[in-house]
DNA sequence: CCAGACGTTGTT
DNA sequence: GTCTGG
DNA sequence: CCAGACGTTGTT
DNA sequence: GTCTGG
């Protein structure tokens, strides 16, 4: 997520005014499991929220999850209260898929993008979750997922829920029925979606720069052949 | 009743 | 916190 | 998701 | 191999 501004003028002629805590947004060209995520939530509040949902009752972080299944949603009692209760928008400007080689065991990176230019929206769920080490409470957030449209099954089995802005009330509306809330776990259409190669610097948490997201045209070198 | 689990993706 | 299994 | 760590007792 | 941290 790099670039907001479209997304809170969006946001801001959907449903009208609302609290910003971030402001000025920090560039972040990846976001990796526990770092902030923006986050657009049901009670209308544009705020960070950190990366891995946590269940409130959880004593310790490890129980995080940074994808929760639309299927099942609804049932596991990690994600139940904040998918009745706590449902939020996800914008970014586009993702990653990592393909492993199963013979160099090297995982390449792709960078997915909507064909239009601009952001997608991702469903999401969040909680609020006290942190024994820092002392207060913080939000945390998953990304819902359903099955992968033609394009995305070409790198992946699973691709996030991505929501056009037609669909956003539905999604955050505490009123919204469950069962329309389904209709909204489908795969995005493919040709609404494209990715690139990207080089090997997002495979590192330190790199969260624009090299990132830089494509790479060539191909990986080949392994020598032993022997 | 109490104890124990509570998740996904990817890989095999 | 809430559900499931025993 | 990938990268990087992974340990204690005793001695200095 | 498996867990933790980012």
């Amino acid at each position: 997520m790099f670039e907001d501004s479209s997304f809170k003028e969006d946001v801001f002629k959907k449903f009208g005014s609302f609290r910003d805590t971030i402001g000025v947004l920090e560039k972040q060209y990846n976001i990796a499991p526990t770092l902030n995520i923006a986050i657009y939530t049901n009670t209308k509040v544009y705020t960070y929220s950190h990366f891995g949902l946590i269940p409130s009752w959880a004593s310790a972080g490890s129980s995080m999850q940074i994808n929760a299944r639309s299927e099942s949603v609804y049932e596991k009692s990690s994600f139940k209260e904040a998918y009745r209760q706590r449902r939020c928008l996800v914008p970014l400007n586009g993702y990653f898929e990592w393909v492993k080689d199963p013979v160099s065991k090297k995982s390449q990176a792709h960078f997915i993008v909507s064909t239009s230019g601009d952001y997608f929206v991702f469903a999401g769920i969040y909680e609020s979750w006290y942190d024994n080490k820092l002392k207060k409470t913080i939000l945390t957030c998953a990304v819902l997922t359903t099955e992968p449209n033609n394009t995305i099954a070409e790198l992946h089995n699973r691709m996030p829920v991505i929501l056009e802005s037609d669909k956003w009330d539905l999604w955050l509306n505490n009123r919204s029925d469950f069962r329309e809330l389904n209709t909204l776990f489908i795969p995005i259409n493919s040709d609404k979606i494209r990715y690139f190669r990207v080089g090997e610097a997002v495979n590192s948490v330190k790199n969260r720069g624009e090299e990132c997201i830089k494509e790479v045209t060539e191909t990986v070198p080949r392994q020598g052949t032993l022997f």
